[in-house]
DNA sequence: TATGAATGAGCCTTCATTCAT
DNA sequence: CATGAATGAAGGCTCATTCAT
């Protein structure tokens, strides 16, 4: 079906860009390289997406939409520190699972995060859902709640960045724990629910 | 003087590509906006750095490696978690005093990180060693001195991202307390050496 | 056709890259000019050559490995005085059939020689057959055959120069007994095989 | 002396345009490496010629009449054949002499010599009035002046330069006798005056 | 509809020339 | 006078985008 070819060329396109961009940067990947990866023709591209930084925005919104979604769905329900464990142990597990859409994310956030449009749910409004949950709840210290879900994003972003570029050899999956340990007993307050 | 004419050539061209590159990425900066934005000729420019590249690539390594160093100033002595809290507030804090600075320090980050000769101390490696003094000295728990550095570094580098993308509102001043806190109760053992 | 459309733009810039070149050199050709007289695009340019350099280099081997065939076709077979002389006045032919092309071998030799491959034949390969043909027959007198070659050439060369810088007024046809009678003179033996 | 000064000066940048020249060619050769190997400002140059390609056009034309001079003046008197003989040994001589000159001869011809002013003497009058002696006195056969004379040149000037280009590996001082052996054979009538 | 050749604005860089010191 | 930093036009080349086929 002519539908399924279609979004068999956007799947492959998509792919392709988020493994260049990934690679080497939004503005050093060429329309010609995306093309020629995704086996597709130049212009077939441009029925999809308006430009190449139309593609990128879209495609890195999805992902990080896509993210929100998982990491909601990854850290389940009960009290919020069991909660954030899981989100880290799920984002560490990403990582090892997908390297090329977790490597888009880091690189593409300073150009591509301005364009993702408001009213979306995002990775950091999970977090800070999470934390505020757990500030209500009183599992979680009543301090500032963006401050806090930016420590723990900021702990596994930093972690993760660190293994990418290879400063950190330790499999991430090791590091869950260390870093889930010490980031919750800097936000708990022992009391569950 | 002609001494005095090359240094202002030299800083003025240092601070407006700091501008440009913080605002719009090493990338998407021309040698045209530099050179416009510091009032000197796009040859000039070549005087001075052999291309774009290795201009941003000496910008990012004197700022990234002066970061080090005003860190390390900064920590002082003592056991690790105060020394810890002093970065946090004095990372903070220069990003109150230098904007700038800071957001070319983010943004060019990815560009840039390649780039940087081995050898030099970064921020990355003055806060393991802390982190390393720390768990020597029973002050800081045992565990991967990388990953728990990172996730102070993560916890301080969101922070702040969140403070220049206008995310978060509170002035970051507020907020060393609260990350501070949150983060040495996750990391101290309490024991003070 | 398409194809055709991909020869006529080869061909047009093929015809006006030669004759600027021949006009100015290659150094002082822009492509902005090959492009113009051509009446392509620039970028057109580099879709069928990877840079002015190459274009250059791939335009003046082509020219001067086909004269080097239209050289040996011309030269026939016989003695090889005989065979001189056909070469010389094939030579000055072409000046007056093809003054773009014989200008453009003249005035590129020094930029673009260096660039022809090693295995090529060359004009210069063909004459010294000839003249060790002689040699070997005995009708051409037993001497350092490189040095009779270019003896033969150096005549034919600066004539044609001399020619085309507007020195000698002489029509070519009318000197192609001159040049060829005295350097036939000077190298044949006078013995036929 | 302020006048010697500025003589060495000349000289100076004379030598080393002329070495620079030779091995890369006027317009590969940059202003800054002139003065560079030459020991000289930039603007020191300007003071001496108007532009570089006044440099080049003077410095071409120097050598070029000079070389008339010696051609002249080696020639001696005596029969046509005779001088044009020595003219060879001469000019073989020089490329060994001064093989750097003599590229620059050859280099720069196609640039320089239209620049050349018409009244000067050049090497191809010099050759041209010695072949144009030994029609009248009866020793050169009776041809085109001209096109005898560029036959001598050339068989000269290829010779050296398929020496220079590393063709010809026989050192140029064994080949006089062969080429001129060749020329003069072809040109003689044989009748001494 | 898909293709990929063509376009041409714009990029980085070079360098002849000028001129303040 | 000599110097060499500054200028800025111009060059070669790239690549996002368009459009004839």
């Amino acid at each position: 079906m002519s539908k399924d070819a279609r979004s068999d060329a956007r799947n492959k396109v998509r792919d392709a860009a988020i493994a260049l961009f990934a690679q080497k940067g939004v503005k050093a990947t060429t329309i010609k390289d995306i093309a020629r990866a995704a086996g597709v023709s130049e212009g077939a591209l441009y029925r999809h997406w308006a430009s190449k930084e139309e593609l990128a925005a879209a495609l890195f919104a999805a992902e990080y939409t896509a993210l929100s979604h998982s990491l909601r769905e990854a850290a389940g329900s009960g009290p919020a520190p069991q909660r954030l464990r899981r989100v880290i142990a799920w984002a560490f597990g990403l990582v090892e699972a997908a390297p090329g859409r977790a490597r888009f994310l880091l690189l593409s956030q300073h150009d591509a995060l301005p364009l993702v449009p408001d009213g979306l749910e995002t990775p950091v409004d999970v977090v800070c859902a999470i934390v505020g949950d757990g500030i209500a709840e009183g599992s979680v210290v009543d301090a500032d709640r963006e401050a806090l879900a930016h420590t723990v994003i900021g702990a596994i972003v930093l972690n993760i960045q660190s293994h990418v570029y290879g400063r950190q050899t330790a499999p991430l999956g090791t590091l869950v724990d260390t870093v889930a340990d010490a980031l919750l007993r800097g936000l708990s307050t022992g009391k569950e629910t």
